[in-house]
RNA sequence: GCGGGCGUGGAGGAAUUGGUAUACUCAAGGCACUUAAAAUGCCUCGGCUUCGGCCAUGCGGGUUCAAAUCCCGCCGCCCGCACCA
């Protein structure tokens, strides 16, 4: 009566050519059922799969194979994210063309991905390199133009000395590219640019109607997108002391309440103002360019101290004519936010009080905490920011700073300065356009051709798409398109005359930011012979359920939150403006790390053995000792990797699959051990034993719930089972359904053994029980729910089969256990019917041995029943 | 510096959102089966205990009949932003 151990390799195949036979995750369109659209955030082809992706993918199949058994028409597709750097860099290093390069690739990933079992819709795959792809993102990209939303302009941009390319702002991380690490430089360039932050308001709007998106992303896309609201006001400069031609300064302030604490200007090396002033004095010339110099990585940033520069100008104050100000050129003013000038308040601002302790500048307090004494309230080394009332500031004495704020800005607004009021009302945002140009041979050709008598002339819809030339070389730095002999000669489409290609190809995050709407077309059966893609007809978006790393809370997610809108403002789509209506993001896969005299060692090379409560590892090979580090992501650098494909070919997908889901909360980092591993794969065969007895024991027996007896028990736990992994998986919770998995397993297998004591109730509910077993497994599990439910012979498979319905009145016990409290402490338990009401509950709980005994002849003052959850007897 | 999060057994974590703290898994120990091992099954597993209980959710207070959960103050980790006026 041994059972076969269950046997993934043959198992998992089969079941995989069964899936694929059946069409059944190909997704119809002309589907009345409702729609559900999962999607996981697609893979770079970077070479083979890494267990990020296992769990990624794992995760958004759960999804997928649930909620087609709850009866939707569910969208899951997969494709690549296909254009970008590596692909360059390998062909520079190994001499292979970038585009064979990366379809080799997406061989052997596509490989790897089917043999985790996947409900993937692969009719709907698609690269980011494929022209039948990009010629969609270069027809939006001449549009967005024509709808202004893109723009080529002249610009400060961020330099990759490494990657030689510009990088958008979004891509620098502490001051270094996001992919090569190097140190950024500033450089004027002209650019193109999307123009997000014509979208800035909306974007962040849009976020409070994301409920199912985490709070921590929304923050960090607030935060990005920086909202505030001030006053720009323009001061009129001390005639005596303006440079020729200069009459005013324009400063951007959130706290014109405080303006009577002003003791100086600030502005940045690269205004206007300053230039100007440099002109004739050598000194502030000398001190600007160390400044520009300066300044750029956030390591120089932290340590640098204020440093100014009086440049001799003046400025009167708005409300005193007969006050004048210092203009000094600062380190710590941005010339790109507000307007590159500001006014100086010491008493409110860490900054200012700083910059004027160094330089001898007055500082008056305008804002005190409101039980303070004004005549004896002072800065010292500590700005006052919080909130308070006003001092020292003539008519906005007494007020609260936000009604002084009404009151400046009020009486400014009203104010005539040479024919235009001083001051207006602004809102300002930190965010910044996206520059979308990368000097890069693999990515989206930017449809656009120079011409010297035109201008830039989009290239018109009929030449779509422009494509890459096969034929470069990367024998040299720079852009290969550049260097290509003939690419980049064309005629200009408007005058027909001699004209040059635009050789800048996109920024990659442009090819993602868009790629969920290209899933939504089959256009594998009807190529679309159109350019203007609508997916109005087909309703798809927004992507329901959305799945990948807290790594793109802001890049990713913020440009696709734009390029929808963008798309939508084009009628490149035409029904929503938020793609992703859920969010998840998923923690990353950590694993020890291991260190020999060599260096980092992969955890395939080692073993490891436990004495006395020590862990040791050795090498396999040599026996050296290795040094066992702390848990990291994994990565090839410091090679605590391990490949899916080891996994899946000694323990079967399924058991990877398991693992992912177990212990860890999905949002948090899991910890991949080999130990775990063999638990969940313990389980497999647990299960699969389970089953092998259910097959021979309950053979030709009915399935039915039993409402009484030894079955009503199990009949009981399976439907509150199915009740709760249902709830669970829908909540993302995998790790609770894991566990409750287990639960119901433990219950049924003692039962199992104990089968020839059944009677027929009891039989018939462990055959229910065990069918709704299978079918809870299989959103996880998928090959090994196939395999039980065919050992158990059941009919068609259960990738089409409908989620369990539970009988509710099974889920609730009509007699519960009430902990009993004496003055909020345990001292038992009551077993009382569920129904039973407050009176009956407090007499039950009063003629308790342990609450008579603990009462010691005391009246309770009070009886707390919180119904079917506690009593709590208070004397 | 600003913003956000977290802290529960040896480890990962659960606790129906204020109502039985430690579900489930891993690790460890013991037992059974076996010639032996593996596999499997069963048992123990926060601390102290005079066996009545008592104390435990980073630390210290508070609110409450009742606190891992709420409030205040510390400590320690983690993440995001960073001279944004």
């Amino acid at each position: 009566m041994a059972t076969e151990r269950y046997n993934p390799r043959a198992s998992e195949p089969k079941w995989q050519k069964a899936w694929n036979d059946s069409g059944l995750f190909a997704t119809k369109n002309d589907d009345a059922r409702e729609k559900y659209y999962v999607l996981e955030m697609f893979p770079y082809p970077s070479g083979r799969i890494h267990m990020g992706h296992v769990r990624n993918y794992t995760m958004g199949d759960v999804v997928a194979r649930y909620k087609r058994a709850v009866g939707y028409n569910v969208l899951h597709p997969m494709g690549w994210d296909a254009f970008g750097l590596p692909a360059e860099n390998a062909a520079r290093d190994n001499k292979v063309n970038p585009r064979d390069w990366t379809y080799a690739n997406i061989e052997t990933m596509k490989g790897q991905l089917k043999t985790m079992g996947l409900s993937l819709d692969w009719d709907r795959e698609f690269a980011t390199c494929d022209p039948s792809y990009y010629k969609h993102q270069q027809k939006m990209f001449t549009d967005m133009l024509k709808a202004g939303l893109v723009e080529r302009r002249a610009a400060k941009v961020n330099w990759d000395p490494v990657d030689m390319t510009v990088l958008a702002n979004e891509q620098v991380i502490d001051g270094r590219g996001w992919r090569s690490g190097a140190l950024v430089e500033q450089r004027d360039l002209t650019q193109w640019f999307f123009k997000i932050t014509s979208m800035a308001q909306d974007l962040l709007d849009g976020l409070d109607t994301l409920d199912r998106w985490p709070d921590k992303v929304k923050l960090m896309q607030s935060n990005w997108i920086g909202r505030s609201e001030g006053l720009q006001l323009r001061w009129k400069l001390d005639p005596a002391t303006a440079p020729d031609g200069t009459s005013e300064l324009e400063v951007y302030t959130t706290r014109p309440d405080t303006i009577f604490g002003a003791s100086f200007m600030a502005i940045a090396a690269d205004h206007p103002l300053a230039k100007k002033a440099a002109e004739k004095n050598p000194e502030l010339a000398a001190f600007n360019d160390e400044i520009r110099r300066r300044g750029t990585s956030a390591a120089e940033l932290e340590t640098a101290e204020k440093k100014g520069f009086d440049t001799g100008i003046r400025v009167v104050h708005p409300f005193d004519e007969s006050w004048t100000l210092p203009v000094y050129v600062a380190n710590f003013v941005l010339m790109d936010y507000g307007t590159g000038a500001i006014f100086g308040c010491p008493s409110g601002d860490q900054r200012d009080l700083d910059f004027a302790n160094k330089y001898g500048l007055p500082v008056v307090p305008v804002v005190m905490p409101k039980d303070a004494d004004a005549a004896t309230f002072q800065i010292i080394d500590e700005a006052y920011t919080d909130d308070g009332v006003m001092i020292h500031s003539r008519f906005l004495d007494g007020m609260a700073p936000k009604d002084a704020f009404e009151e400046v800005a009020s009486r400014l607004e009203k104010t005539d300065l040479r024919g235009r009021p001083q001051a207006a009302r602004k809102v300002q945002f930190r965010l910044r356009d996206w520059l979308i140009s990368r000097q890069r041979y693999w990515g989206c050709p930017i449809p656009v051709i120079h011409c010297d008598s035109c201008g830039s002339v989009p290239v018109p819809a009929e030449q779509l798409p422009v494509e890459l030339p096969n034929d470069v070389t990367f024998d040299r730095p720079g852009n290969p398109l550049d260097h290509h002999p003939t690419w980049k000669h064309v005629k200009c489409p408007s005058c027909g005359g001699d004209a040059r290609r635009d050789t800048d190809t996109m920024d990659t995050f442009a090819d993602s930011s868009w790629y969920f709407a290209r899933f939504t077309d089959p256009w594998n059966e009807t190529q679309p012979t159109t350019l203007d893609y609508v997916d109005g007809a087909k309703g798809w978006l927004a992507v329901d359920q959305y799945i990948g790393g807290i790594e793109h809370a802001i890049l990713h997610l913020l440009y696709s939150r734009f390029f929808t809108r963008a798309m939508k403002a084009t009628g490149h789509v035409n029904v929503v403006e938020e793609p992703f209506q859920g969010l998840f993001t998923q923690g990353m896969v950590v694993h020890e790390t291991y260190r020999g005299v060599q260096g980092w060692v992969t955890p395939a090379e080692i073993r490891i053995e436990e004495a006395d409560g020590k862990r040791r590892a050795t090498l396999i090979d040599t026996g050296e000792e290795v040094a066992i580090g702390s848990i990291e992501k994994m990565s090839k650098s410091k090679k605590n990797v391990v490949d899916p494909d080891d996994i899946i070919a000694s323990y079967g997908a399924d058991t990877a699959r398991f693992f992912m889901l177990s212990d860890s909360p999905p949002d948090r980092d899991v910890i991949w051990t080999e130990a775990g591993v063999e638990g969940a794969h313990r389980f497999v065969q647990r299960v699969w034993r389970l089953i092998s007895e259910a097959a021979e024991a309950l053979s030709g027996v009915a399935p039915a719930a039993a409402r009484e007896g030894e079955g009503a028990a199990i009949s009981k736990l399976a439907h509150k089972t199915v009740k709760a992994v249902g709830e669970d998986i829908e909540r993302l919770a995998f790790n609770k359904a894991v566990a409750r998995l287990y639960e119901l397993v433990n219950a049924l297998a003692p039962r199992l053994q104990a089968i020839s004591a059944a009677d027929a109730a009891e039989k018939a509910a462990l055959r229910e029980a065990v069918e709704m077993l299978v079918a809870m497994i299989a959103p996880m599990m998928p090959h090994l729910a196939e395999e039980c439910w065919a050992q158990i012979g059941g009919r068609g498979l259960v990738a089409e089969r409908s989620w369990p319905a539970f009988d509710a009145a099974l889920t609730v016990d009509d007699e519960i256990v009430l902990p009993v409290q004496v003055n909020g402490k345990k001292r038992g338990d009551l077993t009382i019917a569920r129904d039973a009401d407050q009176s009956a509950v407090e007499a039950a709980a009063l003629a308790l041995d342990f609450v008579q005994k603990a009462l010691e002849g005391k009246t309770p003052r009070k009886i707390v029943v919180v119904p079917q959850r506690i009593v709590n007897v208070v004397a």
